[in-house]
DNA sequence: GCCTATAAATAAGC
DNA sequence: GCTTATTTATAGGC
């Protein structure tokens, strides 16, 4: 038997899967003709990144962020910058809140399984009220409504305007 | 036999693997402790955006500090202001929308306390009330937090602007 | 959104 | 990097 080391197992998944990001990525690109980007940051902090045409060509067009300064335009063009500006904001504040009800969703994804494995949790008492059979289907129903929340701040990304466009 | 729209596919493919990336993201996130963010353009040039922690803290980290390059937005390319100023009243529609449900979900969690002293299910008082094989109350709630989350989508979505390209 | 068959990604071991 | 058992993602239909 091999003795399997944890960090190396660790970081051969962590490359694999980068490495898999960034071909679902080029498929993306091909198969729909759009413009993808995938920056990682590694737990070690070494930076990482695809793009498809280019890493930087797409970033440029994902500005203005929020917290950067707004486009500069000429005097007599004001106003919507700004309601871009004030969105992006309100947009960033959205998303704490999602992410807050995330964790919370997290937390009781948790508890389920805790219950599920041991039976010797805050609702021991009770788990066998919920059925073998229901408890799969409450775990499954909370997996989904956690992806679904984690889709919503780019739901919310998706409505804005179409970006000042140049090339396509 | 259903005929199949080309475009029609195209967009279920574009979106499923989309939501896809963002998945493994979040996978590779979770298991190897990145930081990860994913930009992406429709053909039709609408943004897409997911990272975790977040995108814009991802981003700042690759991105050399932003007052340079700032986009320029042409002047004929600007979009209408009132579909911006909507989308903003969207949103904090939606920020208030998360806090109900926050709300909602506290007062489940003191249900489920009082469950746990009486050694009983607190939806249990509600078996009636249930019907057949359906899911329990609580996982109703989650549902419900589901489709109130789609319907704002939903929402933002046909408020929006159309997309600068055909395709609709 | 759900479901099913199929293709692809991944973990673990070499 | 390769192999294989298993898990997951996806296309296509509803």
């Amino acid at each position: 038997m091999r003795r399997i080391e944890k960090e190396e197992s660790r970081q051969v998944t962590f490359s694999k899967r980068r490495n898999g990001i960034y071909k679902k990525a080029s498929e993306l690109s091909m198969l729909c003709g759009a413009h993808v980007a995938v920056v990682v940051f590694s737990s070690a902090g070494r930076a990482y990144a695809f793009g498809d045409p280019s890493v930087d060509y797409i970033l440029h067009q994902y500005l203005p962020l929020p917290g950067k300064d707004a486009p500069v335009l000429d005097d007599n063009a004001v106003s919507e910058p700004e309601a871009v500006a004030a969105m992006w904001r309100a947009v960033e504040e959205t998303k704490a809140q999602v992410a807050a009800e995330r964790a919370r969703m997290d937390a009781i994804a948790v508890k389920v399984a805790q219950a599920k494995a041991g039976r010797r949790f805050w609702w021991e008492a009770d788990i066998e009220a919920l059925g073998e059979a229901e408890l799969p289907e409450f775990t499954r129903a909370l997996e989904r409504l956690k992806d679904n929340i984690r889709r919503r701040a780019d739901t919310l990304l998706s409505a804005l305007p179409p970006p000042p466009r140049r090339l396509r």
